[in-house]
Order: C-alpha cells, then structure tokens, then sequence
DNA sequence: ACCAGCAGCTTGTATATACAACCTAGCTAT
DNA sequence: ATAGCTAGGTTGTATATACAAGCTGCTGGT
C-alpha cells in the first residue's frame, strides 16, 4: 500500500483545521468516531491522533475529548531572523556590497557536508550588508551547486543569499553555533571596526529535504548587534 | 495506580544510556525481547522504544532493529544550557566559587520587572563556574524575594542558583540576549583572561507563572565556549 | 568460487478486544 | 430543592494476533 491508514486521517485532521473549518479549542470528532468514519479500528483513529497531540496540534483531556490547540503553541523557539527584514523593520535603509562571488574548490580539510562528487567547485559569495551606510553584517557562505544552480547569476544588491535560497530549497533545518571572537585585520576593515575588536559570530548550516544547502558565517560587530531569543516552557 | 508499564520501560532504557552501559550506535534489544523481559506485549515494549525514538534517544532501521542515537542529535532545539550539567556531560569536574551573595536595592534606574514594593531589597548573587579549576562563566544574578524567599541560605558550591530556582519556581518563559563584549577589568580578572578578550554575554530573564523570578547575566570567554542552537522548520 | 534464493530475524502497520480512569448529564432518594 | 449516585460517553493503558516490509546470513545449486 502506499501511504498509511494513520496518515490519511491525519492529513484530513490538518486540512480541516488549516481551511478554519475547525477554529481554535473547537472539538475534534472522538476516537470512535473517527475510526467509524474511515472505516479502521479506533486504535489506528488513535493513533493519528495522538501524532497530532505530539505536535502540540490538538490537545486531549482525558474522560472529555480532543480539541484544536491554541495556535500560538506553534510558534518557532528562536528568532534568529533575516538580516534585511530586521534593519527594515528598525525603518533603516538596507543595502549590500557584494565583495566576491564565485566558486571555488574544497579543501581537503572541509567539512561541508554536500553531497556531490569530489572536486566539484563549490559556490561561495562574501557580502557586507549595510544599515544606513554602516556595515551590521559580514556574511562568507558556500553553497551546494547541485541545489542552487543559479546562485552566482543573482543580484545579491536586490536580494538576499538568505532568501533566495529559501525560494530555491525549503528549509526543513537549520543547526547555528553562537560564539564571541575578536575581528582580525580583515574583517576588521570590512567592517570599519577597530582590529580585535568583540564580534559576535554565528556559523549557520542549513538544510532542506535534498541535503545541505548552504554554510555561512555571519559576523556581527557586537557593539552594534545582538541576539534576541524567547523560550517557552 | 503506579506508573504505567511502558514507563517503566523507557526508564530502563534510558538509565542504561545514561550510565554508559550503552554507547553510542549501540544495538538496543529488540522489541520481542524487551516484551519477553518486561512480560508485556510487544504493543507496549514498542511504545517505550517509539517514544524515545520521538525523542531522539533511539533510532530504528526497519529490519535490522533499533539503535542508541548519536548524542549530538540529542540536544535540545535551543541549547542554552545548564553550565553544571554541560560540564558533567564533558566528563569534568564543576565547582563554583562564591564572589558575592548579599541583599541589594535596586537603583531607580533598574528596570527589573520584579512585581515587588519599591525599597524591598534585591537577592543579588556573583558567582564563577569552573571546568577542571578554569573559569569558564561569571555568572551575576539578581533574584526575586518574594518568589525565593531562602535564596540567600543556599550553598552554590553544590546547587546552581538555576537549578536552585527552578526547584522552587517552574519556569514558563526565559527571554534572552546574545552579545558579544570586551571583558573589562574586573571581568577579565574574574575570567583569568586577557583584559579586552572578546566574550559571549547572555542576558536572561527568566518568569514563572507567579512572575519574573530571576535576571541574569551570563558571560563566557569566547575562546571557551560555543552556543549550540538547532532549529526544525 | 560464486551467486540466487530462502529462512528467520528485525521493525511497521493494523485489528479486535478488554478494562481503567475520568467527566458530565440526568435521575433518584432524601 | 438539592445532594449524591449512576449510566454512558470520553481518553488511557494493555494484550494477543496477523501480516507487510526490509535486512542478513546461510544453504544449495551451478
């Protein structure tokens, strides 16, 4: 058979919800109902019910029923956000310079992570985005040619690497690695920052369904930038 | 009634992780064998093992049997953690040095959140985490009175302020900020750094349902530590 | 020597059943 | 009228069973 019976209910589960048929904390049909409706014992109705419970979807109480979760449940934990999207939203001018765009080949030393054959030029662009003429962010990234065909073709003045990937290969992960360095004499310059002086950096691997999109390193000035993160518990 | 059986189960599953009688990629027993073991029915074997797969602990190949995931892949999505249990968990010894633990009044500019009457005095702790006998975070805390009321009597050579805090107020909410500064003087010296090394700095506010329990401030040296965070879309 | 195929293990899906724990509406006895 | 009980719904746990799907090693034939 091709996809499971569990699955099937789930996805009409979700669509119910996701074209506000059902809007927030309104009943779900019970186990028994559901298992009636699609013909399955109620242990497989259960069953996708209870991944949708998992994913903090609905919630159960015991002896009463099931119901749509409150939406805000949903929220991702941690914010870190598009780089153009938050100077924009400070109502700050955005803008790029495009330092170097091409590909190179990997080291034998680099771990990146693509699945592709051996030698193959990797993309790679370095970027200094601005707010108002003042340089916030150094972003170096390599990119996996075999998901981003295009990548070296764009106007990265117009568009950010960030977001064309995104539109080029859905995100599904992304792992990020938060650390404090002092600027060497190159970045210092990009950045119109005094040598050593504190920077955050943040090393970010993203990944969508095919592999490894993309590595990048983005180095903030720390007097200039920081991190804001929300955990719920 | 106790605890259901197939808790049971995950607990010993879990404990024989923890305590390193199963390494990494290690072969679990399979799902008739835990079921022989337990005297339950592999239904109720499965669940333990299906849940901690959901959990990241065990990963299943379908026809070769189920396996200790990698530990890497166990980290939570943000992973700001417990310094104490970080430590551990690199198999070093933690031990924390006392600087300061006394009674503070807030100045007027103070924006602390604390739902407290004005002149009450602050709980306020300063405290250095070492790895093997080096630093590796100068933690500066303010603390709520009315919602820890015998904060000051603790002994942090053998609790976290944290761990002591979440004991006596659960937390719903933590809010952060990542920076990245200069140690100053009396950092550095606290740090047994360079003055002007670069450091992580994370502010950290922390509420319980009753209200803000505690603020912290958290700095690492940079050339010390890395802030994992993982991000699911 | 080599390889095809099968036997026997694993996990994955699904069913029918039973009883426990819990909630609520409605009825009954005081 | 109201307090309390009960009947019938819900979810929660657990069992025994069956077959499908995937891996591996052994065995038998060429």
């Amino acid at each position: 058979m091709s996809t499971p019976r569990f699955v099937v209910i789930k996805q009409h589960l979700l669509k119910q919800i996701e074209q506000g048929h059902w809007p927030e904390h309104a009943p779900v049909p019970s186990e028994n109902e559901l298992a009636e409706q699609f013909a399955v014992s109620r242990m497989t109705a259960r069953r996708a019910v209870s991944e949708l419970v998992e994913q903090g979807v609905l919630v159960r109480q015991q002896g009463k029923g099931t119901y749509v979760a409150d939406h805000r449940a949903q929220t991702p934990m941690l914010a870190i956000r598009n780089i153009a999207d938050e100077i924009r939203s400070r109502g700050n001018r955005w803008h790029a310079k495009v330092l170097a765009l091409t590909g190179t080949v990997a080291s034998n030393g680099d771990a990146v992570g693509f699945a592709i054959e051996p030698g193959t030029p990797l993309f790679r662009s370095q970027i200094v985005h601005l707010e108002d003429d003042r340089p916030v962010q150094l972003e170096q990234r390599l990119v996996n040619p075999a998901l981003a065909e295009d990548y070296l073709a764009q106007d990265f003045t117009q568009i950010t690497p960030h977001e064309y990937l995104c539109s080029v290969a859905p995100l599904t992960a992304a792992d990020h690695i938060v650390e404090a360095i002092a600027a060497n004499a190159e970045q210092a310059q990009q950045l119109q920052i005094a040598l050593h002086s504190p920077c955050l950096k943040i090393s970010r691997q993203t990944r969508s369904r095919s592999g490894v999109v993309s590595i990048a390193s983005l180095i903030y000035p720390g007097s200039r930038y920081r991190l804001g993160a929300h955990l719920d518990f």
